[in-house]
DNA sequence: AATGAATGAGTATTCATTCAT
DNA sequence: CATGAATGAATACTCATTCAT
């Protein structure tokens, strides 16, 4: 008997991950209010209530998808960058990893580029300190490049111009890895410049 | 003096701009789904029903709002351009009234950046279609630099760093004009010849 | 002054028999609850409020679309009885002059069948009153028949019968004629008699 | 003994069939659009929300009453006429049991009646479908006399002249057995042969 | 771990009606 | 006679959440 438990010693939750995909899914095609826990609970093929067997309210699951898209995010660039190479070489190859993760392949990234921390205003210090995890990496990286001027801007611009794209890529043009190449290039050359020998 | 200078000489003060205007605030502020017709109505002393009397529906208001955004946009930048000058200069000065209108403005232009088409799936082609048309007008600007190289990459990513500055933008630090010329002179000379001379 | 009364003495009201038309047709297609101010405002092409210009309320209105519908029906009735004939004659005319103004002419009559007093609690007792006037007609002309049992439950199932068209009647079979000429044969003679010679 | 006999097994007294029952009574009286959900709940003692545990929608409660309403309405014709006999016998306690489940025993059978498919325009087709299953015995029965003439014209008036009741029954007068009897005896004599021995 | 039922507050929207103009 | 704007209450329905089972 009791072989149900047996079989696998550690499993437990084992529905959980399943919610949590669906809801990054559903934040990050809708928005946070633009999804329901019932529209969760369809997705996953659970009742509303059974949620919160797993979650302690619907701001907890966010929270959990915003953590594990920020985790996504770094381990994505962490793995990008253990190459080495040029400061620049390194910064395109963040780029990259950055625009990979959050353009195909995980609806966690694409949560905390579309939901904003005002969305859910009693946990908005806590996204925005999960925000900030990623956006320091970008820091470090940016102040490698040992620019003269204003390396905060830069940064500012570089992650605009990397986030934006949210709204407006679609599979098939440009894939990430040249968008990251040539805003990398267009970022440290300048139009001007671009087309010159490197 | 005439004190009527309205084109439609309306027997009495509709308050129909005034329901626009607070839609337009909240829906800057909180979103297109965390803004609820109640809280429209009481920040302009009507009723929720009321607000039918001027708009169809919700969605209806979000179109107004979007368009007007998209317009004061447009005339924003239209007023800037018309000093003239060389394609840069056209270019910042644009920059600079588009951020001036979308930071520190006009709510109208901060719904047009913040509210997403997907928001409101029923009326995203509609949204998208006004968006286009203040994207538009920077798909011309940009032509007239006669870059060698990716036009179109080159103002996606100007418009992403600029509009992602909705997320980070404070007042007191750097001010839209500030940011427009730094964002400009980047994308042209590129932060490797950013100190030299022009 | 008072030039405005003058053009035309006794011009007044002109619209009230378009509110009245245009309510009679769709509170026959769609119920007293199932239609609204609004549309019938909508269907003549006036604002909601006006309609008050016509009729102090929506049951007043109802209330007049019920006594022209009973007079519609009285009047086709009394109509079709001065050729004169024997009372089973008389009777099978009255029917037919029933049918075709409930089945074809008429969206009033349509009306006083299909709305209930019940719908309107607050002047059933109304409705009821102008119901019973037209029924009072039947009455009349099955006591002509000097049946020896029973005149009112004869009356009554004649009128249900005859009513209860309404529900499954599609122009194009079979004809307010015929379906007088059945019906009245069949209450006559029986199914069991119709088809010997009279 | 066991008092668990209910074919699903539920873990508790699902109050859906007092929703349903309550939706019935109220339908039956005031109509479909004449009820208001908030009506139903309080009926039953809920909240209005709760009654979508049950019910995805007010015309999904409607249907159900319908199919309910139907059911019963067949059920006890077929039991009234498990007893045998001639066709017209057969046929007169058909409609004596129709007359006795519409005016006296069940809401339910009221609301077939009383609703038509035109007040809920989006289900009009599901509810004349139900609608076409009673009628649809009566057809049968109908058949089995073998008339020489337009046997459907024969049914519509025998349907007609039964749920038109609904509008005129009170208990006391005339029951439901003395007008079937009275309403085939009718169909079938006539009235001019009515009195003279079978 | 999950269900089914319920809650209570909230959603957008519609209603008949009013009234100054 | 008609409008445009507004009201206040009601509409069907959805929400995140709770809890006994």
């Amino acid at each position: 008997m009791s072989n149900k438990t047996a079989v696998r010693p550690g499993r437990q939750d084992s529905r959980r991950p399943l919610v949590e995909e669906a809801a990054a899914r559903l934040f990050a095609t809708h928005g946070f209010h633009g999804t329901s826990l019932r529209d969760i609970a369809r997705e996953v093929g659970m009742l509303p209530g059974s949620i919160y067997c797993h979650f302690a309210s619907k701001t907890d699951l966010l929270i959990a998808v915003y953590e594990a898209g920020v985790n996504r995010i770094l381990d994505r660039v962490e793995q990008a960058l253990e190459a080495g190479g040029g400061p620049w070489d390194r910064l395109e190859r963040a780029c990259r990893a950055h625009l990979e993760v959050l353009l195909e392949d995980s609806p966690y990234a694409k949560v905390v580029i579309r939901v904003l921390p005002g969305d859910a205003p009693e946990v908005a210090a806590e996204l925005t300190r999960l925000r900030d995890r990623y956006e320091a990496r970008f820091t470090a990286l940016v102040e490698d490049l040992a620019l003269k001027r204003d390396p905060a801007q830069f940064r500012l611009m570089l992650l605009g111009a990397l986030n934006w794209t949210q709204t407006w890529y679609r599979p098939g043009r440009a894939n990430p890895a040249e968008i990251a190449r040539h805003c990398v290039r267009l970022l440290r050359d300048g139009a001007l410049h671009e087309g010159e020998p490197a």
